[in-house]
DNA sequence: TTGGTAAGTTAACGATGTTAATCTAAGTGT
DNA sequence: ACACTTAGATTAACATCGTTAACTTACCAA
């Protein structure tokens, strides 16, 4: 309680503190995210720690749904800078793909909370138009957007790898789209059902690779 | 209003309905879960429809992840009789493991909010948990129990194929994780992400089964 | 007739996301 | 120096949710 109204007293230095706001609601909401789980984190308990009253939160984004999504974005892009690494450092089109799908599959791991709202809860469609059209379909910055991104880019590799000569056994959006789900299959699996007795994770990741990378360029 | 108190006034045959009610309320929900969707499915429009108080809902299920895994069960028990019907009649372990694949894919596609409950929302141990030890591990009729048997209706074949000769790439439940995995990953993008420009469906998923059956048993 | 019991009711609790109405303090124009 | 606007926050409240507590009713058996 103390703490509280501390933090409410010591908060009223009203000046410029509309540019920093909503950076520190993002951040009180990941610490709580990454502290209490994704079900406790309500909008409330994270005005409560920024020292605001839950109404103020959304001065800063639509609804909760907004909060989480910006607050992914933030998070995925670190799996964003990862692709551009391998793209930089890696020329070997399967090489490539190979790694990808690693630090596609590492990054939803490590990052469980952020991977469920992105890619495992409720249609994005339906979320982007209950935003209604704020923006146009293309902004970079709109949330959950990044998700997108990732995927988009795995299209790309795809793309560039059948146009630097390499056969694929289907068209690049639909090896991106086969070579996607199975993994995204094997990070919600893990995720959703971590107390099942599964296979080695390390097993599990690289076989799945080998598998798709196998599957899908053309071998005779 | 008058539907609703009708409902009651005529709702009150008292004797022998202990027997029926629950059924009553499972059909009740499975309606609604269809008509207005999962969001919408609450405790209190269930009883509405039912004619019976949100309370008395209580009488016959622990909960509503109760109400709901009980409901799910009675629609996998459809594929549970699909697999039995591959397995009665399919003789090549090759054409088992696909057929099942397919069956699984479509069951999953047709039945989404079934399929979201049982393997696309929380862990289930966690659920198994929270009713308490009510009944033991192995007890058929624990409801959400229907989703492991189906998986482990998988491993059975994998490791009944690798019996008869077939030459894996790895021990079969690894196998069976990585199929599953695989397959459940389509099943989950294309429910939650029905407006995403997906390519065709019956492609994706022969493309997946045939990367998967070709990935897993040795070819040399 | 008298209990006892199964089935159901109403009232209420605590939480949640969210909206409406209001207040306040800082900046701005005159 | 004084009035005006406005960004940033507040308190109060709403509707809804799952769920529990306490009470009522109808039936059956002794």
């Amino acid at each position: 309680m103390s703490a509280f109204s501390t933090a409410i007293a010591s908060g009223r230095k009203r000046r410029g503190e509309g540019h920093t706001r909503r950076e520190e609601i993002l951040q009180a909401a990941k610490e709580l995210f990454l502290e209490e789980g994704y079900e406790s984190t309500t909008i409330r308990r994270i005005a409560d720690r920024v020292g605001i009253s839950a109404p103020a939160l959304y001065l800063y984004f639509r609804d909760k749904e907004d909060l989480l999504l910006a607050l992914c974005d933030q998070t995925f892009t670190h799996l964003v800078d990862a692709i551009d690494e391998i793209e930089r450092t890696i020329e070997d089109p399967l090489e490539r793909i190979r790694r990808f799908g690693d630090a596609y599959a590492r990054f939803g791991i490590t990052h469980p909370d952020e991977y469920r709202l992105v890619f495992l809860s409720g249609n994005i469609p339906e979320a982007i138009r209950k935003l209604g059209h704020r923006q146009a379909t293309d902004d970079p910055d709109r949330p959950g957007v990044k998700g997108a991104i990732v995927f988009g880019r795995l299209v790309a590799i795809l793309a560039q790898a059948e146009a630097s000569g390499l056969k694929l056994n289907y068209p690049p959006d639909t090896c991106a789209e086969l070579c996607w789900m199975a993994v995204h299959g094997l990070v919600a699996a893990l995720i959703l059902k971590p107390d099942f007795p599964w296979s080695d994770r390390d097993v599990l990741i690289n076989g799945m690779l080998d598998i798709h990378v196998k599957g899908i360029v053309r071998s005779e």
